[in-house]
DNA sequence: AGTCTTATTTGATTTCGATCAATGAACGCG
DNA sequence: CGCGTTCATTGATCGAAATCAAATAAGACT
């Protein structure tokens, strides 16, 4: 971590919106500023890795944080992917364990940390705040299964055109940017950058045009039929 | 669900030593068992479906519980197997929403099951059965993330095999008996149970000897190498 | 602009596991 | 005990994606 520092307006701003605290009264919200320390992240910094004892929560403030596990040999495989405003679910050990896979800053990063035993102590104190942890844990449990259930299911241009179709909310022909690079869409994804990119280029025939980090998509009812 | 019943003195016994319970607060303990029923059900019998409204949390008391997704033609891929004293993760929806995945009893089961809107009232006010949640849905978040590392990192070989370690505590030679079907473990590993046949085949030259249920491992060391 | 580095695409090959088909084993039940 | 149904194994084939290798494109930084 580069520079840890208190939040200043805007961290304090964007804390505010983030999903764990959104929901909580002013108290709590309170009582987690109070501990909260901001820092930045370059691109490629660990956050914490597997296996290490588990001392701080983490949330994201700007840029992408990757949660990957390691296999003995090396290779990793995604797990999570994480945005501004996203709790990083990996981080919240709240039994005093250890951390079950790695977190990376995937961009230049501003994170949030709160000390685990203090966000321990107040959240026994305050149903609200164990409330908005198990809330959030949900959201990413349910998460997690959609992600395994789409591997065992769809195939790599099916996971593409699902993804694609998540960004575009409207149902008629769009345009818009990729939040981060393709390679880590593809670890999200679960494929090898080979396979995503094959599945683009086989997506053009369906109505997805890609030029860079721009997609266009010409047909999504198309696309919801791959 | 059969028969709908309140909790008799075995099912307070078994519910007490729950994931969910065994950590609470003797009131909260008390709440909680004023809000339980208790069902039993047969094998194939659903607890709830993916996209209802949720109204219920349930727990595992005896048999498993097969959680799955479908896809748009009825495929299935399981995504959890929760055994006695299991909280069903899939079932905590705090929020009013909907459940994420189907749930199935795998086997003659017997079932606790809590209104959720009581429950959220419940934690609203009790913080420790809100970080009991919490803490059960971190356990299954970290289980979700192994899950999905696993399928993309290991073979079928490979994944049975460090299931079968994780089966047999000691470091030496063992024997043990699965705990349920071949096809729900080729299931919960992700496998066609064709799959888990030709794993289980291929892992004989491995010291891994299997009839029926029954599970000799002659060395645990070879397995890990696998 | 030019260079260096990193990302992405494309091609060729190979491996793994799903699927289809058929046989064999186990188990519950009358 | 024998029958039937469900479960498990084995074989053959197929398809999807990983991997290896190489070429191209895109960015970052002087």
């Amino acid at each position: 971590m580069n520079r840890l520092m208190k939040p200043g307006a805007r961290e304090r701003e964007t804390l505010l919106n983030s999903g764990l605290l959104s929901a909580l009264g002013v108290e709590s919200v309170a009582a987690m500023m109070e501990i909260a320390a901001i820092g930045n992240l370059p691109p490629r910094q660990l956050l914490f890795r597997e296996g290490e004892p588990a001392d701080m929560l983490h949330s994201v403030l700007s840029g992408y944080v990757r949660v990957y596990k390691l296999d003995p040999d090396g290779r990793e495989a995604d797990v999570e992917l994480y945005g501004p405003g996203d709790l990083i679910g990996a981080s919240v050990v709240l039994d005093g364990g250890r951390y079950g896979a790695t977190a990376q800053a995937a961009e230049p990063s501003l994170i949030a940390r709160f000390d685990l035993k203090r966000v321990r102590d107040i959240a026994g104190r305050r149903p609200d705040l164990a409330m908005a942890l198990a809330n959030a844990l949900t959201g990413q449990l349910a998460r997690a299964f959609a992600s395994l259930a789409d591997d065992r299911l769809h195939t790599a241009p099916q996971r593409v055109a699902r993804y694609l179709l998540a960004q575009c909310p409207v149902d008629k022909a769009t345009s818009f940017r990729l939040p981060y690079q393709k390679s880590l869409l593809a670890g999200k994804l679960g494929l090898a950058p080979e396979a995503l990119s094959r599945a683009f280029s086989m997506l053009r025939g369906h109505g997805v045009n890609v030029r860079g980090r721009l997609v266009h998509i010409g047909d999504p009812d198309a696309l919801r039929r791959i």
